[in-house]
DNA sequence: TGGACATGCAACCCGGGGGTTGCGCATCGG
DNA sequence: CCGATGCGCAACCCCCGGGTTGCATGTCCA
């Protein structure tokens, strides 16, 4: 168990690295609103080159973040919500964590000062 | 409000590159589990200098995930849960949007195959 | 069939991140 | 007062990520 805990760093931090990035980030953004988009309409409103969409498109899809399916002529992007429950879980396991350990610090002081 | 959104991001990515990286991840666990830390506790087990350590807390420092306060000669570090909040909400958030974008596409297809 | 439109691939540039070493300064404790 | 402990600062190295341009390939459609 401790050692799955483990593992979930090591996948954990490849998604966060994925998603601080303001580019990938905005991509993620316009998938979650717009739904399913062609990696021309996502470069539209980006304001960089296509070929650096397409990069940042193929690293959030290295993580699992983004799925993709060739649809005739154009390649169509999806969200894959799967991996960012993963990094929520996460963030909620370090919260409730830390909530403890504050829990018990607190104890401990109130303990030793009579 | 959307310019509020516009904000979200830019505060939110460098928040997921700040925990992007395996080793202030790793900080960040123990912070979590072990309560506030000087700098050589947590050079310890890590396996890299303290001068690594020190440069991935001020990054987190830098983004407002952990703050430090001097305690005689050592400098003790301990989190801060309101930016890992932001960083859920920003999940969250990105999750139910696509929620209700994939809703609609169900709808638009399902009307269309008559 | 010919010309748009949507991509894929590869070479190239540049800046910053992650890690280390060496040295100097303050604080503790006997 | 002196040695040990805990840090801060700065110089240096190396690699990779983010962007661009140029060219080739595959699809659509009139």
């Amino acid at each position: 168990m401790s050692s799955s805990r483990g593992g979930a760093l090591r996948q954990a931090a490849p998604l966060f690295a994925a998603l601080g990035d303001t580019t990938r980030l905005s991509l993620v953004r316009r998938l979650s609103t717009e739904g399913p988009l062609p990696i021309t309409r996502l470069t539209d409103g980006s304001g960089m080159t296509r070929q650096a969409v397409t990069r940042h498109l193929h690293a959030l899809g290295k993580v699992g973040l983004v799925r993709n399916a060739k649809e005739g002529r154009e390649r169509v992007f999806s969200l894959d919500l799967k991996r960012l429950e993963i990094a929520q879980q996460y963030l909620d396991n370090v919260s409730a964590q830390w909530d403890a350990a504050a829990a018990r610090l607190k104890a401990f002081v109130e303990d030793n000062r009579s």
